[in-house]
DNA sequence: TATAAATATTCATATATTCGAATATTATTA
DNA sequence: TAATAATATTCGAATATATGAATATTTATA
């Protein structure tokens, strides 16, 4: 599947993994270091199903990576790029929201 | 519209912005500098409207901005940091590509 | 081996996104 | 002002995505 796409269709796969709010604070937990679905799930008072269904996406599409321990499955960042290019959106967030805010004070 | 989200959800809101591949093409386009909805066109072999679409969705999220010049507008990326983080997504998905053809050729 | 704990999957519904086709708007110029 | 060029918008159909509910799978332990 990979293999047929070109390199715009698999960047946007990427974006895609990361255009979602759970998904995005899960990496924003994970970045705290590994952790097991339910700690995820607890932590984020968010249903372990879901949670799950989340974690499969980021990891089908290399987002994290696993390690498994008994019947605990610790999750990860696989590449600490992805927190490094996550860090910077939120930087250009930032950045955006204080113009505006700046443009709304000025009314 | 934009008060009411979290920070996750705004944040989502720019990845969604940058997860189609035709948006990726564009903003690769822009990144040599300023450009026309035309020109982006041609350049990409992409109807007009098409293109004309993406660029609205663009800018409405703050990505781009115009300038416009008789009856052109040209279009601009207006944060160089969507362009890093961009960029470094690429190198992600490339070091992913590598490891994958690492893995396939050794079987 | 039966039970419980941790995690994963499937399904259905609701919602969002994408594109082409058609058309509208804006700005220039004959 | 009529015609043309550049750009933008609207609509509908196809496709993709997200969630909850229900259930299945895997692993540990009594």
């Amino acid at each position: 599947m990979v293999e047929d796409k070109d390199i715009f269709e698999l960047h946007a796969d990427i974006c895609k993994t990361l255009a979602n709010p759970l998904r995005l604070r899960i990496l924003s937990e994970l970045q705290q270091g590994e952790c097991t679905v339910n700690s995820l799930s607890n932590n984020l008072k968010v249903r372990q199903a879901n949670v799950s269904q989340h974690l499969s996406v980021l990891r089908h599409r290399g987002v994290v990576s696993i390690r498994k321990d008994g019947s605990n499955v610790y999750y990860k960042i696989s590449n600490p790029k992805i927190t490094k290019a996550c860090n910077l959106m939120r930087e250009v967030l930032i950045e955006y929201i204080q113009d505006n805010s700046k443009i709304i004070s000025n009314h």
